[in-house]
This record gives C-alpha cells, structure tokens and sequence, in this order.
DNA sequence: TTGACATGCAGGTATTTTACTGCATGTTTG
DNA sequence: CAAACATGCAGTAAAATACCTGCATGTCAA
C-alpha cells in the first residue's frame, strides 16, 4: 500500500516536525501512547522547568492530529493520543528518500 | 563521523523542508547543481504559470544556506548553488529514524 | 444533583514567515 | 568608461505561529 501526498500535507508534515516542542510530544508518545492532555503537560512540568500552559500544549497536539501524526480517541471524559508514525514514512518515502 | 545538531538546528531544517517551493529549489538542484540564482528563477517559470519574484526566490535560498541545505560559492559576479544532503541525513540519523 | 475534573472555544499579543517593490552595489563586456 | 547584468539590502503588508488568559461545555463520582 502506497498513499500519495499532496505538496501541502508534505508541508504541514514537516513543518509540524519543526518545533521542538512538538517533536518532545512525539518522543513522549513513543514511549507510552494513549496519554491524555494532563499527562503530557505533567510530563513537562516533571522533566525540566520550561514548563508551558495547558491550552498551548492542546493547541500543538491540534497541529500534530492535523498533519496525522497523532491520532486521538475518547475515553470518557478523557481525550486519549496516541502516536502514529504513518506520515513520518510517507514523507520520507514519497520525497526524502532521495536525499539519504 | 557523527555530528550532533541542536534542537534549534532541528527546528530549522525541518522549518525549511516545510515548504514546497524550497523543496522544489533542492529537487532542482539534485537533478543538477552549480546553478545561480537567474537560473532556478528561469526554471520555475518555465515549468508552471506560478513564478515569484527573483527577490522572494533568493529569501528561500537564504533559508535553505542557514540550514546547510545548500552550500554556495562566487565565480565572478554570479552566486552558484550547490545541494548539500547532509542536514536531512543528520536530521533523520539524530531523530527521525527511530520512528521509521 | 452538585462539585471536581478534562477538555474546548474565543480572543489578544508579539514574533515570524512569505510575498512584494524599489534602490544600491559590484562585475563583466563592448 | 558606460551599459548590461547578477545579486544584495531596506522596507512594507498580509498571513501564520506561538504563547497567553478567561470562560464555556461536557462527564464522572460522591
């Protein structure tokens, strides 16, 4: 199976990869998925002291289900996200490939 | 050999991957490089009808020289521009590949 | 059913990005 | 030297991004 991506889904993919915090989130989710909203602001307020608001956090994990390297799901009350690797392979394989 | 980049050097090598027309400058330059700047702006007219400005062109250039993707030298009074892969195979080696 | 919890939505601000135009600088060639 | 050429620099405007605060909505549990 061989999915086709458009030239503006290649950018949002990498441009959503350009921002440290959002490739933080990703190794996050790596570890463990199926980690709701408070997990990862708890995540990053444990680690180090460059701690962010809740609502920024939300508004990249938006960025992230947007370029389909997340996806989500509801448990309840709670928004569970999980990682999906998918478009990291379509881009590479569609357009970085040649380069490595 | 194995350089280490920063995180801000990750941020800025994916930042520039997430754009079609600076991917398209380094699809150029792959099929061959040494070019000037007139040069890729005569390409990108001649392929399509959306053509930018010299000046808009040379901004996108500048991007990709601070993120090493392109790596550029004087002969005379004309810049040549030369593709440079290493960014992109630092970046995958440093984070990408372990989710590929 | 009410209080605590998890998230969403609206909006505001400062910075960055992407495009442009116009002018300046330096280099080759006739 | 002067004209043509290749690029650089400055400034502008619109849009997107990244952060924030405050309030609203929906769900579980006592």
């Amino acid at each position: 199976m061989f999915v086709y991506v458009h030239d503006e889904q290649l950018d949002l993919i990498f441009k959503t990869l350009g921002d440290a915090t959002r490739r933080r989130i990703l190794d996050l989710l790596q570890e463990r998925s199926e980690r709701s909203l408070f997990e990862i602001c708890a995540s990053f307020a444990a680690a180090d002291g460059k701690s962010l608001s809740r609502q920024t956090i939300s508004q990249h994990l938006d960025m992230l289900e947007r370029a389909g390297l997340i996806i989500t799901s509801w448990k309840g009350r709670t928004k569970t996200h999980s990682l999906n690797v998918a478009p990291m392979q379509v881009a590479t394989n569609q357009w970085l490939k040649k380069y490595l």
